[in-house]
RNA sequence: GGGGCCGUAGUUCAGUUUUGGUUAGAACGCCUGCCUGUCACGCAGGAGGUCGCGGGUUCGAGUCCCGUCGGCCCCGCCA
């Protein structure tokens, strides 16, 4: 049966005791990691949060709780008194910081007991994510899992010494909001009181935080959830975190440098690693041109090489066609590469094809000739240039992409991180950041058949493309800027339209209406008309910032209780169905489709 | 919505293809006993299976076929 706490309050935790303690009187409480029964004396590895100190039961020196320890199981929870003591020369573990001592117990309490765990508590063992999943309160018990959180903890903590050290304010804004045309699918609450009315949780608090500098308080900032319900991807979840920023007075070299420093903050406090240069500043027209991507990992090279220009009216009737009709012909050069095997190149070719590529063209480069199916296209001086322009010497492999500059752009940029990681180019443990800038304003959307904001609506243009958005709109850049990490978009931001016939204007550029802008935005238009501030800012994404500085794979490893590929909780089994009183409270008629029956 | 991988003791996996066939194995964990210096303790013994679920083919299905549920990765979607 299980015991109540009585005196034995804690004077310890389990991985503090040394040498230096050792006579002293102590009490520590826990988990049993491992039992090592030997009839006569027991040994129990006693676990919290911090570490593990090893307790011994000795009949000789104290039968009746050692009687009581004969009932022990892995995961009982205990508390024990005792005193710290030398062990016996040779039984020292090195492989515990606590292995020097362990504690001669005098009274014992089995605070509770505990069903045999679905699998062990302890690291480096493999279990079916299902499983952690579903008992995530026992996953969070490994050390290598906790570990994580400890960490998010500390950057956390680091980002808000920071702030409040800059004259940030914290400030809440709502949860339960207003839905909004723009961006991403809303979650959505129904209001009781409201009937046929809803709230959408926030995709981030965009508008509120702008409204805030509207109000004054000139610098805030927030660690609040957001919400989008768009399907899962491994950094991706439907609620995650974003470290949401907003100033007054400044432009966007001010939000960057002081983002700079913020990361730069963090990264010494939590890894103790220092950044000593600035980090590079790169548009988003030569990360595309580059790299193919708008986050480029650039730990590596491989970049793109542009061969448009003399692949029109090349022999190769493929690329001459591509490049002539205003596609692009890019290429990348694998240093060494000619080793690559056909499966390689097939994997490869395949791996485009999930970006949209039709088709991957290669040329490996060796002693005696360039091995392609495609150089025979080609005539002497064709070969010279391509040979001149990637650089290719023997050992080389060239690989090619050929289609609308969209698909090889990203086709290629994608290859290049898998040839990296292929290649083993990246250590786990660097970091670098980048900053992409100047990305254009607007995007057409081909389906819609309308402009539509790349960042969100109410992103300034750039002062020098003012000009641009009456006559080539398409062609107009943004104030936004995005921090990259090693490949990762973890940040974005932008400097705000702060004028009312600026912010009307892009309403109509995006074929926003007027109503539509008065009935969901009226309150930011009135609000731009008393006298706001110019205002811009920045969110990072706190999940993919902790995930990326320890290591983890997916997001869902520094998330206290993650949702599945189908966005629900294998704990709580949320989402659920609700009661049929529920439903009528909220005036709500499920309107299900019937099951195919074949 | 689409493509790919996976699902067999509590757990991790083998067995599934190429050959459908008696009683589905291993390791770890668990239980019982023994054991006074272990730290992945040791020794002896034992229990434990809806082969994800449903249907079909067959004399016979973990194995072949169809459907379905769930987990992971990716495209679309999402900044």
């Amino acid at each position: 049966m299980a015991e109540s706490l009585g005196s034995l309050k804690r004077t310890h935790n389990c991985a503090q005791l040394r040498v230096e303690d050792i006579e002293k009187e102590v009490i520590l409480t826990g988990w049993v990691q491992r039992r090592r029964d030997h009839g006569g004396v027991i040994f129990i590895d006693l676990r919290d949060r911090e570490g593990i100190t090893q307790v011994v039961f000795n009949p000789e020196e104290n039968s009746e709780v050692h009687e009581k320890a004969h009932g022990i199981r892995s995961e009982y929870v205990l508390a024990v008194k005792g005193q710290v003591v030398n062990r016996l020369e040779g039984t020292v573990n090195p492989n515990l910081p606590t292995g020097a001592i362990e504690i001669l117990v005098s009274e014992l309490k089995i605070l509770n007991e505990a069903k045999t765990p679905p699998f062990m508590i302890e690291d480096g063992i493999d279990i079916a994510e299902n499983l952690r999943l579903k008992y995530r309160y026992l996953d969070l018990r490994r050390p290598s899992v906790a570990k994580g959180f400890v960490m998010r903890h500390r950057v956390s903590t680091a980002v808000r010494a920071f702030l409040n050290g800059q004259g940030f304010l914290d400030l809440e804004t709502p949860m339960l909001t207003k839905s909004t045309p723009e961006g991403a699918r809303d979650y959505l609450v129904p209001s009781r009181v409201n009937p046929g009315a809803f709230y959408a949780l926030p995709q981030s608090p965009q508008l509120f935080k702008q409204m805030l500098m509207v109000s004054g308080f000139d610098r805030y900032y927030q660690i609040v959830k957001c919400f989008r319900d768009e399907d899962l991807r491994s950094d991706r979840q439907p609620e995650f975190t974003q470290i949401d920023m907003e100033l007054s007075f400044v432009d966007r070299e001010d939000v960057m440098s002081l983002t700079e420093a913020m990361m730069k903050h963090i990264f010494r406090e939590v890894l103790d690693v220092d950044f000593k240069e600035s980090f590079p500043v790169m548009t988003y027209e030569e990360a595309e041109r580059r790299f193919g991507l708008d986050k480029p990992d650039i730990r590596f090279g491989l970049e793109h090489i542009d061969l448009s220009g003399m692949m029109k009216g090349c022999g190769f009737k493929v690329f001459a066609d591509v490049a002539s009709k205003g596609g692009l012909v890019k290429a990348i050069n694998v240093k060494g590469g000619a080793t690559f095997s056909r499966k390689d190149l097939d994997d490869l070719t395949s791996y485009v094809g999930n970006y949209g590529a039709k088709g991957m063209a290669w040329i490996k480069v060796t002693e005696s000739e360039w091995q392609s199916p495609i150089v025979k296209f080609f005539n002497d001086d064709e070969i010279g240039q391509i040979a001149e322009k990637t650089g290719a010497e023997v050992g080389d492999l060239l690989l090619f992409g050929a289609d609308k500059p969209a698909v090889v752009n990203e086709s290629l940029g994608m290859l290049r991180n898998e040839l990296a990681r292929r290649l083993g180019l990246v250590d786990k443990g660097t970091y670098s950041f980048l900053w992409v800038t100047d990305f254009p304003l607007l995007e057409f959307d081909g389906q819609a058949k309308r402009h539509v904001a790349i960042h969100h609506p109410f992103t300034a243009p750039l002062d020098e493309d003012m000009h641009l958005l009456d006559s080539e709109p398409g062609k107009a850049r943004s104030k936004a800027y995005d921090l990259v990490l090693n490949g990762s978009e973890i940040g974005g931001g932008s400097i705000r339209i702060h004028q009312q016939e600026l912010q009307q204007k892009i309403f109509e550029l995006l074929h926003i209406s007027e109503e539509e802008a008065s009935s969901k935005f009226g309150f930011l238009l009135d609000a731009l008309q008393y006298g706001a501030p110019p205002h811009g800012g920045l969110a990072l994404g706190l999940d993919r910032i902790v995930m990326i500085m320890s290591g983890a794979d997916s997001i869902r490893d520094v998330i206290t209780f993650p949702k599945t590929q189908k966005a629900s909780c294998l704990m709580t089994e949320a989402p659920s169905t609700v009661e049929p009183e529920q439903l009528t409270e909220l005036n709500l008629a499920l309107n299900l489709p019937k099951k195919e029956t074949t």
